[in-house]
DNA sequence: TTCACTTCTTAACCCAAGTCAAGGAGTTTG
DNA sequence: CAAACTCCTTGACTTGGGTTAAGAAGTGAA
């Protein structure tokens, strides 16, 4: 297991006991033969990166899939010189450039530590290899590509057929730490308005509170 | 090759010679070796079907992939009683149901044909055992649905960062087709305003024919 | 302390989409 | 033929987001 490029904690020892413990739990998964384990103790890598750190830029070409064990990181791209923020991902979601391995192109979006991040880097080419020697794997990435593919499909219809405020109350109930570690104008580009307006919103919600458009 | 449940063009002899060409092409193709071919000509059906006909209504279980040979069909969701288009599939185009093909959920869409079609008919059973006998097509599939997944990606970034109107005049300009085949309330709906906002946005281009919004 | 800077809020005004209602053009049906 | 129906358009009014501008609250720096 690789341990390259760790920004340790400030005033602590050597060893970074919280990525320690996130390679043994991915080691010692019993979903895996131990081939499988010793192949991923050998390839995927854990790393520490701070905030403001950019995992991908624009126009850059995307060269391994990662995931988030900790922290948070901000999917966006360039509109008219404007950030459009696309998504946010948090603890156990992954970031894996779906469909752009092969034919490879420049990345239109960019990903953006918010705060400091602790991922597993999983390069292309080792998922090639992986899928070579464990046939298997592919089988099952390719299930979960097709629901991932199948979850973002609903999100999409689930954003658009709801109103920005009602997109608010949808994310304050299911994902209220997002408030506490973004600031709000990234939360209105990701509702679709501009802050003035997600400020009105949560004025009106504030003076109705959850109360539905109501005949008076 | 099944041909069953098959509606003869009106008037014509026993083969449907345009569906008998699609069978041909597809036992024809060079990408393929000859177990595949012979695999396919065995497991895939082509069928035609009438207009109206719902190749997937909301709450039922999908069972099989299609591929549109010929013809154009709707994919709409029903949101507060109103149906909401989310995508109109052509000649070339894939319905495969990404993601719930294993942990079946019941669909929350619709595929309607909206004029006759010819489409192949691609069971997932056959399609597992397809995936163990040919385990190089799995790898294909693979990076298709990552393909496929990407391009919706980008496809619903452009949609987003849009108006009405700008998605009005690009549909107009990759898709005119489509306005011979359907009604313009469909239209105005998968392009996210009611069928009056979509009157108006056609005024307002018809009164300033392809000018951007000028100062004058 | 003051100044600069970032983030959020508020107000005034404009514009485009929603809503409701009416009507026209083209079908199909009796 | 008239009646019914579907599809599209138009007008008047409401609503909510965009834009611009101003200012409040918090932070950090000189």
């Amino acid at each position: 297991m690789k341990l390259d490029n760790i920004v340790k904690p400030s005033g602590k020892a050597d060893l970074d006991f919280e990525v320690l413990e996130i390679m043994n739990s991915l080691v010692s998964s019993n979903e895996n033969t131990q081939e499988e384990k010793d192949f991923f103790a050998e390839n995927i890598a854990i790393k520490r990166v701070k905030k403001g750190v950019f995992l991908l830029k624009e126009g850059q070409f995307l060269k391994s899939s990662y995931h988030l064990y900790k922290g948070c990181i901000r999917e966006f791209y360039l509109k008219d010189g404007e950030e459009k923020t696309v998504a946010f991902y948090t603890v156990g979601d992954s970031l894996s450039g779906d469909g752009n391995k092969l034919n490879q192109v420049p990345s239109d979006v960019s990903w953006e530590c918010i705060c400091e991040c602790i991922i597993s880097v999983f390069p292309f080419e080792v998922e090639k290899e992986m899928f070579q020697l464990f046939p298997r794997l592919e089988s099952l990435c390719r299930m979960g590509i097709e629901k991932r593919y199948s979850n973002y499909k609903n999100a999409v219809n689930n954003y658009l057929s709801s109103s920005p405020g009602e997109r608010y109350e949808h994310l304050i109930k299911t994902k209220p730490e997002l408030f506490q570690l973004v600031p709000l104008y990234h939360i209105a580009s990701y509702l679709g308005v501009k802050p003035e307006s997600l400020s009105r919103i949560r004025g009106r919600l504030r003076s109705s509170p959850s109360a539905k458009p109501s005949i008076e």
